[in-house]
DNA sequence: CGACGAAGTTGAGCTGGCGCAACCTGGGCC
DNA sequence: GGCCCAGGTTGCGCCAGCTCAACTTCGTCG
């Protein structure tokens, strides 16, 4: 296994406030992994016992209910922390983890966390930022479903995902992995039905543009008001 | 002011694995305040320049959207570390915590709070798990908004209220500060009507017993059935 | 002690979006 | 090149729960 090198990961989040040297001790503990397509990371339920940095790829993390309800808890960009159940006291992860494209991650066991975070605190703050961040990210997505319509939803979805990995295209901006409308119902607590629907609706008027386990954002500020609850041009109603 | 005795605090989490010298140190730096019910202790979007520890009575912490729509985020109860926002590097309370109770709280300043923690780096991994445990409370609730029935919603979030802050009486189990039909709806994404129509059901079979800001659980493990998803009895249906 | 307002109840009607079902399409594999 | 099937689309009917609205109950304050 070769050592990664620091220049790699020295201005992410995880390691700034940190000496070159610091730097090299924390990654001579971890192991570098390569996650194929589908494979899984971890599994809902198995024992925590490593924490991770995602060098390179996309993951989609899900959780099923015990009655057998699936959904997408987040996608996981490069640069992140995850996996850091231990951290949060719990024993088992809460959620699966599974590559939504090749992806590659840093791996530490749990046992050093506490070792680690009292020799680099910053450690800890990064992962209270990270949490915390998440935080608020699914406290957003908790009012949106109390208070907003499905339209709304996946309009808001969508321009997250886009924020968070977004490529830009000649299109508009492509989201950077393969996203089914399963997966974007599950996201937004509705049908891949429902979903279909307004993606061709949307598709009808230039908003974006569809595809096999493809979305293209033609027209973010268009989004960006419908997310924010503007009725105008629907399916049912022709604003030409 | 007067300090505040060691005794009340030395067992909550924030001060466990801490010496007797260290927790009064810290105690040292706090500010003991009174809120009378109704009051708030900070607001949405006022600057976090202060995070708590909660001694007595109970919060209400509530988030307005930018379109006015308002949703109960959480309860808070004794002994419980809020008010974060700075530790995951916000600048400002990304809500509002309303005292539900006459209640007492501990507040230090965030500046503070860097320095804190690397002086006592258990404190890191308490505010850790506080924010990690409301992490999976708020992806347990998106999982219920998007796979339950309201009437399971209402039921898992008595039954966690309960938990958290029922009081033993002998009708059942009391919920432990004034809690209105709006509130409850509030917490589960539906409106008041709902609720009402939902727990007159409910007190018709004996499940609960209502009243004015009032909620007594009398049948928990019947509504354990309801929450998971037991269709069994129901307002039209009678079994009996 | 009367009366005002906040909290709760209940009825009636309407509708967003879910469930079901049939069908289309394109990409990969033999 | 043809087959297979996962992924996507679309029509239709229905109902949970929202909206609107009228009314009741209780607590408190002058």
């Amino acid at each position: 296994m070769a050592a990664v090198d620091r220049s790699l990961v020295a201005n992410l989040p995880m390691f700034a406030g940190l000496t070159p040297t610091e730097q090299d001790e924390l990654l001579r503990e971890a192991r570098s992994i390569r996650y194929p397509k589908g494979a899984a990371v971890f599994d809902q339920g198995a024992e925590a016992d490593r924490f991770f940095l995602l060098l390179h790829g996309h993951l989609r993390v899900e959780k099923t209910t015990s009655q057998g309800q699936q959904s997408v808890v987040r996608y996981v960009s490069a640069g992140e922390l995850f996996g850091v159940a231990q951290a949060m006291n719990l024993t088992h992860y809460p959620a699966t983890a599974v590559a939504a494209v090749d992806s590659i991650a840093l791996a530490w066991p749990s046992s050093s966390w506490h070792r680690l975070i009292v020799k680099y605190p910053s450690l800890a703050s990064t992962a209270l930022q990270t949490v915390g961040s998440r935080l608020q990210d699914t406290q957003a997505r908790v009012m949106e479903m109390s208070s907003e319509q499905v339209e709304q939803r996946v309009a808001h979805a969508l321009l997250r995902l886009a924020k968070q990995a977004g490529k830009k295209v000649d299109a508009g901006i492509e989201i950077d992995f393969p996203i089914s409308r399963q997966d974007v119902a599950e996201m937004t607590g509705t049908t891949l039905h429902t979903v279909s629907r307004i993606l061709s609706a949307w598709e009808q008027q230039g908003l974006v543009e569809g595809g096999r386990q493809r979305i293209v954002l033609r027209d973010t500020h268009r989004l960006h008001d419908l997310a924010e609850g503007e009725e105008a041009a629907q399916t049912h109603k022709r604003t030409l």
